[in-house]
RNA sequence: AGGGAAGUAGCUCAAUCGGCAGAGCAGGUGCCUUUGGAGCACAAGGUUAAAGGUUCGAGUCCUUUCUUCCCUGCCA
């Protein structure tokens, strides 16, 4: 992160170089280019967030446009996909909607133009010979025999190419400029292919097709883009880019590379995203446990929270793996500020306050959200039989457990103190019921005499609360990098424990009528949003994510030292 | 006969013309609290990948070395 003035990095120094020298007389317009060939993940927000931030901040524009050019892979539910999850994110290109597949008309004259000046040929080799002619990293290319057609017979073959007159591999349009390259891009890099595939947007139209680097910079160029910012495996094209527009001789906007984001404990790559919903370990793109946009939207994710990601991180040229808890802390953050409180037990313990009247409910005032005094208040009924969190009560208390134990006092949220007098077990000696004693003078949370408890509990009203379904969501993958061992194949990391569905939990009645997308803060447990399984007699609540917490965390600690002592008993063999 | 890129705190990034290596997060210690949440305070964290050179002065300039990543699709 940058320090005072944000947002700064390493492309709005090129930039500000650009404005300074006039070459694109102050213009900045970026665009966002996915392929629609699958969902949008944390990473493209990334890549939307560096593109259309770009753009505002120089008081220019940024374009939506599809990267359609191969239709063997694309299909249109990907496009409505993607459209909506970069809607939901919060941005707007308003009527800037563009495909590479509107500029096919232009592209085909591009190439007919190369063409004539002897740029560009018909090749008739093999894939396999192709592949064989363009030698290795360290071994040159050698030219095609097709090589040196004349303008007019390449004219009248591409023409054939354009008109189905060859067959999926039999001849490909390549520029012609350097089978010696260094740069394997530059060893006449192939422009059209022939593809048998209706085209989600052109139809049959067309037969053939312009490849990625003979469409995206001339694309860039039609619209008039003058900062193209693409991702770092992209280097090695750059001079090909500018190959292309160079010969072409249209105007030349500048390719930029950054590093893409990735982010630990999860898989980006598209291959292994489509594995985990085909091979079943999610219940599809959407799982809240998916790094897709669509999936975090589900998880309970805010577009804010991700923005706010996205601004926080840097961006540079150096591969790195932002850790998740990154990602977590700026979720906190903003759920803390807009999600309202509400009490719900998730592992019930049973509460009878013995000298409360048996049909008594009092109404109590709840806050809604102590971080925003707009969102005002509510009733939590209170009656003689609670739940509490089975956590929250120890027979045999630690040192520093403050919460519920035999003989001790403490606050039920917005109710009453209560002690403990009484545990019931059943016969395996598991408890099963507590009873205790309320103080009627401490309603409402604070004691008259001034006496202090050390732990605030929730609760609900066994007969007020509703049953409803929690899914408790955990990292999909037990370890860091899942995805960084060679030898061992990333489903092998997979964290068997990543959902606990727990049905029924109680919550406060309240929450009847909670819609789908609403989130809450559990109080002292976690964020919670209501899935859209939820219906009108069963509510369904996924876990966003946990709150921080002391205690546990204390425990982790604990156990982690004790094992690091026995370790230690055996002294380490000298280096 | 290989080409390209990157190395600064645990992670992500700053450091103006060559001028005292700084932030956020994580981790640590306290404080506070009607969420063990939130918040606040403090401390810690570095041979700037390494070596050599230029210079009054090098993260920054030069040389060499090391490490990591990308490139041999008619994918993007």
């Amino acid at each position: 992160m940058t320090d005072g003035e944000t947002g700064r990095n390493f492309i709005t120094e090129i930039i500000d170089e650009h404005n300074e020298t006039g070459r694109f007389n102050g213009i900045v317009h970026t665009r966002f280019p996915p392929e629609p060939n699958g969902y949008l993940h944390i990473g493209h927000a990334a890549s939307i967030y560096l593109n259309f931030g770009i753009a505002e901040r120089y008081g220019g524009l940024c374009n939506l446009r599809f990267d359609d050019t191969n239709p063997a892979k694309e299909e249109q539910e990907y496009i409505e996909a993607i459209i909506e999850d970069a809607r939901w994110l919060g941005y707007d290109w308003d009527d800037r909607l563009y495909f590479a597949s509107d500029y096919f008309d232009e592209l085909y004259e591009m190439a007919v133009d190369l063409i004539r000046i002897g740029r560009a040929y018909v090749d008739e080799l093999s894939p396999d010979e192709i592949r064989t002619y363009r030698g290795t990293l360290t071994k040159p290319g050698k030219e095609s025999p097709f090589r040196n057609r004349s303008p007019e017979e390449n004219l009248r073959l591409f023409e054939k190419m354009r008109a189905g007159g060859f067959k999926e591999g039999e001849a490909v349009l390549r520029a012609k400029i350097d089978m010696t390259s260094g740069n394997i891009n530059l060893r006449d890099p192939v422009m059209y292919r022939i593809l048998d595939a209706p085209h989600p947007r052109t139809g049959d139209k067309w037969k053939i097709y312009p490849m990625y680097d003979f469409a995206h910079g001339q694309s860039d160029s039609i619209e008039g883009i003058t900062h193209s910012i693409c991702t770092l495996e992209y280097e090695d094209h750059r001079p090909l880019y500018d190959w292309y527009l160079d010969n072409i001789e249209i105007f030349h906007p500048q390719q930029i590379e950054f590093a893409r984001l990735n982010v630990s404990h999860t898989v980006l790559s598209k291959r292994k995203l489509i594995r985990l919903v085909q091979e079943g370990y999610v219940s599809g793109w959407d799982d809240p446990r998916m790094p897709t946009i669509s999936g975090l939207r589900r998880r309970g994710y805010s577009p804010e929270a991700l923005r706010e990601f996205c601004e926080n991180f840097g961006v540079g040229k150096v591969k790195g793996v932002v850790a998740l808890h990154n990602l977590e802390y700026h979720l906190r953050q903003h759920l803390n500020k807009t999600a309202n409180r509400v009490m719900a037990v998730i592992n019930p313990l049973k509460v009878v306050i013995e000298n409360y009247p048996d049909d008594l409910v009092e109404e109590m005032e709840a806050v809604n959200n102590p971080e925003d005094a707009s969102a005002g208040t509510r009733m939590a009924p209170f009656s003689k039989v609670l739940y509490i969190e089975r956590d929250d009560f120890m027979e045999d208390p630690p040192r520093k457990f403050f919460r519920l134990a035999p003989g001790r006092e403490v606050r039920l949220r917005y109710a009453y103190f209560i002690t403990c007098t009484d545990v019931i077990k059943d016969e395996d000696g598991e408890v099963i019921e507590l009873r205790c004693a309320y103080d009627a003078a401490t309603r409402g949370g604070s004691a008259p005499d001034g006496r202090r408890v050390k732990a605030t509990l929730h609760w609900v009203s066994a007969q007020h609360a509703i049953k409803a379904q929690a899914r408790l969501y955990n990292n999909l993958f037990t370890v860091e990098h899942p995805d960084s061992d060679r030898e061992v194949d990333f489903t092998e990391f997979i964290n068997p424990d990543s959902l606990t569905v727990v049905d029924p939990i109680y919550v406060e009645p309240h929450l009847q009528n909670a819609q789908a997308g609403e989130r809450f803060q559990f109080e002292r447990l976690a964020y919670f949003v209501v899935d859209q399984d939820s219906t009108a007699e069963k509510l369904v609540f996924n876990r966003t994510v946990a709150l921080r917490d002391q205690w546990r965390k204390q425990q982790k600690k604990a156990g982690k030292a004790g094992r690091k002592t026995q370790r230690k008993a055996k002294p380490a063999p000298k280096p």
